[in-house]
DNA sequence: CTCCAGGGATGAT
DNA sequence: ATCATCCATGGA
């Protein structure tokens, strides 16, 4: 359900499970009941996540990695357990939300649903890739700038894409962008990888800003509005108070949270989500609009992705 | 075919 | 501050 909720674009359902990349390493992911299995490039299965994905905490299963005389790679268990943000305590954050009918179908059609940390470049580049973009059309795109100008790795038998570095993306045109499917979005992608490259911007730098100043600093980059920056201060700077108004949400809010009420801004809408859905409106936000998207007017649940979760 | 999508930049009220 | 337009692309 994560890895389909519109965080992250890349992973593609391989068997059981998914692959993709966790910044440059090729990644298998399966969750098995409460575990979430991983395996590496060399195709074994090297670690568990130690973790609780739910309420009922699963019996220590130790011994699991019976060879303990391959070496690791360093820590795959660990990557993939910051990348899912397993630490992040669920129950208190679901329980922080708000206690209306809204918020509770969300809260329990998405139960389990975690706000990705992602690798900040590439959380940007894709979300400048998203306006006005379908979910699917945003995949492809990952896709495209991967395969063109991304590095080739491989995992089990499959073969994935790392995200193009912003200097890499730098040294290509907006032409070449746009036979990715970028349309008007490659020069924005182009000027904001070249301000990066030039180390005029230093994302990595802005970690310890304030949240309306890391605002400020997304916002001034070619592509980023309000929404984009939003994205990017919640799925890769864990801001998680950070809520994102996109056209579900939009939606969600005037149908749902001021029904028949006329002349009502956009920032009327911000302003009402900041103190109604608290310290975690992140994930809040997440929730309402996976569910909306999931269960909305669109009938999407026709031939792709029956159910990959129960 | 038409409709619309995890918007942003610009210029006019 | 708020609103109107335009910007490309492709799945549904």
């Amino acid at each position: 359900m994560t890895l389909n909720s519109g965080q992250v674009f890349h992973w593609e359902k391989v068997g059981a499970g998914f692959c993709g990349t966790i910044g440059e390493s090729a990644v298998y992911v399966e969750q098995l009941g409460n575990v979430l299995q991983t395996k590496m490039e060399g195709g074994v299965v090297r670690r568990r996540a130690q973790h609780q994905l739910f309420r009922k905490a699963p019996r220590p299963t130790t011994g699991a990695t019976a060879g303990s005389r391959e070496l690791a790679p360093p820590s795959v268990a660990r990557v993939v357990a910051r990348y899912f943000a397993l630490d992040h305590p669920l129950e208190e954050i679901c329980s922080s939300f708000p206690r209306d009918p809204i918020m509770n179908a969300a809260r329990g059609f998405c139960r389990g649903l975690r706000i990705i940390r992602q690798p900040k470049w590439e959380c940007l580049a894709t979300f400048i890739c998203s306006s006005m973009k379908q979910v699917t059309h945003i995949r492809q795109i990952s896709r495209a700038l991967r395969q063109r100008f991304g590095e080739k790795k491989e995992i089990g038998g499959d073969e994935v894409f790392s995200f193009p570095s912003p200097s890499r993306l730098a040294q290509t045109s907006e032409n070449e962008l746009r036979k990715c499917g970028l349309g008007y979005r490659a020069k924005n992608l182009l000027e904001t990888a070249k301000v990066i490259t030039s180390g005029q911007a230093d994302l990595d730098s802005w970690s310890p800003l304030s949240d309306r100043k890391l605002r400020k600093q997304l916002c001034e980059l070619p592509g980023v509005g309000m929404k984009v920056a939003n994205c990017v201060m919640l799925f890769a700077f864990e801001r998680i108070a950070a809520f994102p108004i996109d056209v579900w949400i939009e939606r969600v809010l005037r149908e749902k949270y001021f029904v028949r009420k006329r002349k009502v801004t956009g920032q009327m809408l911000a302003d009402f989500a900041a103190n109604y859905f608290g310290a975690h409106g992140g994930y809040a936000q997440q929730y309402l609009f996976h569910h909306a998207r999931m269960t909305g007017k669109r009938k999407s649940q026709r031939s792709h992705s029956i159910d990959q979760f129960h």
